[in-house]
DNA sequence: TCTGGGGTCCTAGGACCC
DNA sequence: TCTGGGGTCCTAGGACCC
């Protein structure tokens, strides 16, 4: 294989595999992670190869999840030990080569071009049996010579896949198929690629650029590039550390109808934010609330902020504010707030303007004329 | 009886500056 | 009376992903 080597690794229903090392009584059953305590709104955020192979997928509302599958066994997430898990991934990833790109909790790429194994197929296997047999969690690995095709070759074969996916052999294997099978294209872009009479992905890699720009802005050659098998992105450790927002939202069980209540819920929120901002050590310089009534409609407000905040009442204060400029008054079913810009604390000379700079300075002079100690 | 919670990236228009 | 072109920042919203 010549030019770069790239592993993607996909756990395999990552949340459901966690759910069954914790309960190891689960793993004959039919399992969904999904939050019970609001049955009117809950949906599946994972289920294992049992509840697929009744017809549970992801998104599915948890009624409709019941109704396909009679033993569905339904557990709330815990996060938190996801986080745990997704950590120790990362960190035996990290024991075969440094170049490791967390992508989300439970994919990442790793470049293994320079490794000193040379039998890649033979590594994949290595590091797939060892994730199963240090951490209990199954894997999918494809190996490709970038992170687009190492990405749709981890798809080819679940749970406990490893594929090969050769540039050369792309057109043959894809070419033929819809244009939503490409990370990236979803349903709005399908249906618009469809509607300009571009159905597969082959059709995608013949089209025109400028076509495509038209349609879908500058960035989008991107897309046929994608299309062609073509994909320059380097492997970036420090991707995942260069984090550029915290939020937490929640769908509430009942709409909330009253400012009090709204303003009850932002403050839950807040303190739910300050405390992810501090376990990190981070500052938000831009404060998001986001809502969502019961149509579904979602708006939104974001303030750059004077001050950064982290303390849960700082957060709260902006919060509302933000909140207060945004609420027509219509029922609320989703809550959020995001802090954006986020950061460590920057020294209090950086924070100055010009304008304060002065006001502090004429302050200083004052105190001095007066003769009380600056 | 539809539709969670955590993110990223992109676009577009207006303000402002040189 | 007529009035360029480019850059950056800010905000709102949309698409997409896991």
């Amino acid at each position: 294989m010549s030019g770069r080597v790239i592993f993607h690794i996909d756990l395999n229903s990552f949340f459901a595999s966690v759910e069954m090392i914790l309960q190891p009584h689960l793993q004959k059953h039919p399992v969904a992670v999904a939050r019970t305590s609001s049955q009117r709104h809950g949906i599946v955020v994972t289920s294992n190869y049992e509840a697929r192979a009744h017809g549970v997928y992801t998104t599915m509302p948890v009624w409709k999840a019941r109704q396909v599958c009679r033993d569905l066994v339904i557990v709330p997430p815990h996060f938190e030990e996801y986080r745990r898990y997704s950590s120790a991934f990362i960190e035996l990833l990290q024991s075969y080569s440094s170049f490791v790109e967390q992508a989300s909790i439970d994919e990442a790429y790793v470049d293994v071009t320079d490794s000193t194994k040379q039998n890649y197929v033979q590594l994949a296997e290595e590091i797939q049996a060892s994730l199963l047999k240090k951490l209990g969690l199954p894997c999918s690995i494809g190996i490709a010579p970038n992170k687009f095709l190492a990405k749709m070759a981890s798809d080819m074969k679940k749970p406990l896949g490893i594929s090969i996916l050769r540039k050369r052999d792309w057109p043959t294997l894809f070419y033929d198929q819809p244009v939503e099978e490409i990370h990236g294209v979803g349903d709005k872009t399908g249906e618009h690629l469809r509607r300009i009479g571009i159905q597969t992905i082959g059709a995608l890699a013949k089209a025109s650029p400028a076509q495509i720009i038209e349609h879908f802005g500058p960035k989008s050659v991107r897309l046929i590039e994608k299309a062609q098998g073509i994909d320059d992105r380097p492997v970036d450790p420090e991707r995942a550390e260069q984090r550029k927002s915290v939020g937490v939202s929640s769908t509430f069980h009942d709409d909330l109808e009253t400012a009090a209540e709204c303003h009850e819920a932002l403050r839950k929120l807040s303190e739910r934010l300050s405390v992810r901002l501090k376990e990190k050590g981070l500052w938000g310089y831009r404060l998001t609330v986001q809502m969502k009534d019961s149509a579904f409609r979602v708006s939104s407000k974001t303030y750059s902020l004077e001050k950064p905040v982290q303390q849960s009442e700082a957060v709260a204060q902006e919060a509302v504010r933000l909140h207060e400029a945004l609420w027509d008054g219509r029922p609320v079913r989703l809550l959020g707030v995001t802090a954006s810009e986020v950061g460590p604390l920057k020294p209090f000379s950086y924070q100055l303007n010009l304008f304060t700079l002065e006001q502090d300075l004429a302050r200083y002079s004052a105190g001095i004329e007066e003769g009380g100690s600056p």
